[in-house]
DNA sequence: CTCAAAGTGTAGCATAGAATACATTCAGTG
DNA sequence: CACTGAATGTATTCTATGCTACACTTTGAG
């Protein structure tokens, strides 16, 4: 626990009652900040291994103008990027050649394309267009935790169960 | 088929029904991207501004080492963060002295927080727990469309309208 | 077989975000 | 009024993501 500085209130700050409180609400911003944070870093590796899932699936294999064209960047940040995942384990390629998933690559894919699905279904059972929809979930998608997800999974049943 | 991998044609674009319709798919994916990426970059500045706002109301200034506590990083990335936000008119702030915020980053912020709430509340009628409603908002609010959160909000009302 | 275009790779630069280590300023206390 | 500790600022480093420009590889036309 930190102490509240007693310079603080000698400098004329409002006594805002309840240090404490606000400390562990601080903390909890502060914690999800950091959980945000991290899932940043994982959104370049489900969006580049669901891309080259669908790649593959669509075409055969992937290649890096595929997946730039894809993304919408140049194929030097694919580049660069295939490298660093190939590091981490998720994809595997060589020197002019097309780019495939690891048994773990497939993994982080295929759990990111369901994730995809629901929430796009999930959006688009409110009214959402579907354009939208699949725009919106790009982002949304990386960010929503299990307990999220399976209330969209259950609104979904129960809409589906009223029809 | 595996490593080799033929080349498309290598002269003459190639113009099959199939192709059309993929490329026109790859588009969507990288405008979908693109505004991800785009959005990202609207995360700092509304979360600052956000956090700016809330300590104001809460403390009556904003130092830098509260923001550090609250968003759950070290005072020296508050600070370049500041400045550049500040060169970006949503902040003013003066060596050593409390940070305020503009015109336009009172504005951000209170769009931020609306938003914020608006996904809170829609989350946590979806039966989804305060707590993670509020670190899954933390990462979700960012990326929700007009449309979507128009959509959020009509849910609301008439989960309101039904009790 | 040759060779040019498409596809890939590399070099170098910029921005954003985060950290550690060190320097400076400010305000209350002795 | 000098000092000390908290708060801030600066220097430097690192990673991730982008980009442009230029070099290299592959492959299919001819």
């Amino acid at each position: 626990m930190t102490q509240p500085g007693k310079r603080r209130n000698a400098r004329g700050r409002p006594k805002a009652g309840g240090e404490a409180a606000r400390a562990r609400t601080a903390d909890q911003h502060a914690d999800a900040f950091r959980r945000t944070r991290r899932a940043h870093i994982e959104e370049t590796a489900e969006d580049y291994a669901e891309a080259v899932a669908e790649l593959i699936a669509s075409r055969g294999e992937a290649r890096v103008v595929d997946l730039a064209k894809m993304l919408g960047v140049t194929h030097v940040t694919v580049s660069r990027t295939v490298a660093r995942l190939q590091a981490r384990g998720l994809l595997t390629c060589e020197p002019y050649r097309a780019i495939f998933l690891t048994e773990e690559g497939r993994r982080v894919a295929e759990r990111s394309r369901r994730r995809h699905e629901v929430v796009v279904a999930f959006l688009q059972s409110l009214g959402v267009s579907r354009a939208v929809a699949e725009a919106d979930a790009e982002g949304l998608e990386h960010h929503v935790s299990g307990e999220t997800l399976a209330a969209f999974e259950r609104f979904l049943d129960r809409r589906r169960e009223s029809f």
